[in-house]
DNA sequence: TATATTTGCAACTGATTGGTTTCCTATAGT
DNA sequence: ACTATAGGAAACCAATCAGTTGCAAATATA
């Protein structure tokens, strides 16, 4: 199967999700109350962020209550990382590589 | 063709490629040089991050230099930060709203 | 001017995706 | 025990995707 999180959160659906749990445990049927969507269609959301850890559940006697899995959010942060030293050291030093070339070009 | 960032950064070549020119612009085929690709996948790599503004073309004679807008990067940052939120002030919170859910039922 | 190089673009293919439908199991309530 | 509800799992479908192949346009080089 395969999955990672950036596959994970490349639907808007399944951002809509995380969003939604992210503060309070919920059922899939709850969630899906929150879309346009069928239960089924949530349900196979959640199974794919349940196999990439980003979501863990809880079963409560017939429901299953999902939450987030904040932790696992850590490693998209992690990525950005990188690119965070980017824009906050060299700012805009790319637009004025550009602007100087247009200087020499005139 | 509705791309959006969060589904540009989920094909992992595309976030190596990303890495590759976020310090230092490159042309195509110097980028394919680093993978085990050909240089039309790389090609429709590019195509698809530039259609999502995360990657600047700059034509040099025949040769094209993509680089990151870092500025782009900053969203997934944005959509981030809500949940950084989370992570920093309220940390195993979620497990106790559980916790505290089975109590009442019983 | 003729040839080689760099690149984008379109068409095709096989794999994957999101969604629906259907069926099954397990628990809750009467 | 019976019915209703919550949820998962498999099968299927249309749409999309990543990659390949082939070709055309533009620039560089001889």
């Amino acid at each position: 199967m395969r999955r990672d999180i950036f596959q994970a959160i490349a639907d808007p659906t399944r951002r809509a999700i995380i969003t939604l749990i992210a503060l309070q445990a919920m059922t899939p049927n709850a969630i899906a109350d929150n879309f346009n969507t069928t239960r089924q269609a949530v349900s196979k959301h959640l199974r794919i962020l349940t196999e990439c850890e980003l979501v863990k559940q809880q079963q409560q006697g017939r429901e299953i209550y999902y939450s987030l899995e904040v932790e696992k959010m850590k490693e998209i942060d992690k990525w950005l990382a990188q690119f965070r030293k980017i824009w906050e050291t060299r700012f805009n030093q790319l637009d004025n590589v550009l602007a100087t070339l247009k200087k020499q070009k005139r």
